[in-house]
DNA sequence: ACCCAGGGTCGTC
DNA sequence: GACGACCCTGGG
C-alpha cells in the first residue's frame, strides 16, 4: 500500500457526477471540494478535476495509472460508441447530451454480485449504508488523509457473518440470499475467474442466475458493471418506465412485459444495449 | 398515523 | 407466465 498519484489529461467523455451518481456503483461519495473518493478492491481513491485535467491520488496496493485505466474503461472510445448511438433516434441523442459523460466503471466481480443482491426492492441511500456496514466490520481498515477507510470484505471474510449478524446489520430479506451466494462463492459451485474469462455473455447470465438472489435485472447488471458485457440490458421499474412511455405506449407500465423490452432492446440498440440502458436510466430518472 | 416506493427475487400456483 | 410476500427507510 503506497500513495501514489496519476494525473489523466483531457479525456473525453469524462464527468464525476455522471460516473459516479448514475447508479452503477454505491462506494463513490463527494467531497466539499467537489472531488469523490471511493474504496475499490486495491484500496482507496480519490477523483479531482482540475481544469481539463483529472488529478487521481490514493493509497492502492498496485499501479496507480494501470488501475484507473482499467477501472475508468479508459480504452474504450466512448465518443465513438455515443455517436453510434446517436444516430439511432432523438431519444438516445437526448440522453446522451444529459449524461455525454458517463463511463461503465468496471468493477469487481465478487463486490458487484453481493452489491447488487442488495440492491433488490431497494433504494440507492439504503444500498449505500448497507454495503458501507459490510465493509467496516468485515473489511480492512485503510487510512487515507486522516480518516479511515474500510475495504469491501473478501468472500473468506464475509463468510464469518452469520444470517443473523447480516440481518442486524440491516439486509433485510436479503441476509438469507447473501449468505448463501457467499458460501456457493467460496466453495467454487460458481468459480469467478472462470467467468471473469468466458466470452458468453448467456452462458455467464446462466451461471450467475444459480447465485440465491440473482434474477436477470441483477445477473445483467453484474455482467455490465465488472464484465464489460455491452450487449446486455438490465430491466428495473426506471427503465420498464422510459422504455414504455418513448416507444411502447402501454397505458398500464406493469402490463409491458420484460421479453418485449428487451426483443426491442436488442433489435434498436443491438451491442450496445447496456450502454444505451445507462443513459436512457440516468436521464429518466434524474433529468 | 398511514401509505407508498425503492436499480427484484423467490416460491407457489 | 402471473401473483403476493418480503426487511427497512425516507418522504408525502
Amino acid at each position: 500500500m503506497e500513495e501514489q498519484v496519476f494525473i489523466l489529461k483531457n479525456p473525453e467523455s469524462f464527468n464525476l457526477i455522471h460516473i459516479f451518481e448514475c447508479g452503477q456503483c454505491f462506494r463513490w461519495n463527494v467531497e466539499e471540494d467537489n472531488s469523490y473518493t471511493g474504496v475499490i478492491k486495491y484500496g482507496v481513491l480519490n477523483v479531482k478535476k482540475d481544469g481539463e485535467n483529472y488529478i487521481f491520488n490514493g493509497i492502492l496496493d498496485r499501479n496507480i495509472e494501470g488501475v484507473v485505466k482499467e477501472y475508468f474503461d479508459l480504452d474504450t472510445n466512448y465518443t465513438h460508441l455515443k455517436e453510434k448511438l446517436s444516430s439511432i433516434d432523438d431519444y438516445m441523442k437526448e440522453s446522451i447530451k444529459f449524461g455525454y459523460g458517463i463511463r461503465i466503471l468496471n468493477q469487481d466481480l465478487w463486490e458487484c454480485i453481493i452489491s447488487f443482491i442488495i440492491s433488490a426492492n431497494n433504494n440507492i441511500p439504503r444500498i449505500k449504508k448497507i454495503i458501507e456496514r459490510l465493509s467496516s466490520n468485515y473489511g480492512n481498515e485503510i487510512q487515507f488523509n486522516g480518516k479511515k477507510y474500510y475495504t469491501f470484505p473478501t468472500p473468506e471474510s464475509l463468510s464469518k457473518a452469520s444470517v443473523e449478524d447480516l440481518r442486524k446489520l440491516g439486509l433485510g430479506f436479503r441476509d438469507k440470499r447473501v449468505f448463501k451466494t457467499t458460501k456457493m462463492i467460496l466453495e467454487k459451485q460458481i468459480d469467478l475467474d472462470c467467468l471473469k474469462k468466458s466470452n458468453n455473455t448467456s452462458k455467464i447470465e446462466e451461471e450467475l442466475l444459480k447465485l440465491d438472489g440473482v434474477g436477470e435485472k441483477v445477473a445483467n447488471c453484474i455482467m455490465l458493471f465488472s464484465l464489460k458485457r455491452y450487449d446486455t440490458f438490465p430491466v428495473d421499474v426506471w427503465v420498464r418506465r422510459v422504455i414504455n412511455d418513448l416507444y411502447i405506449h402501454e397505458p398500464v407500465e406493469e402490463k409491458v412485459s420484460k421479453v418485449k423490452i428487451k426483443k426491442l432492446a436488442e433489435e434498436k440498440f443491438s451491442n450496445f444495449q447496456g450502454l444505451a440502458q445507462q443513459y436512457l436510466f440516468y436521464w429518466r430518472r434524474d433529468a
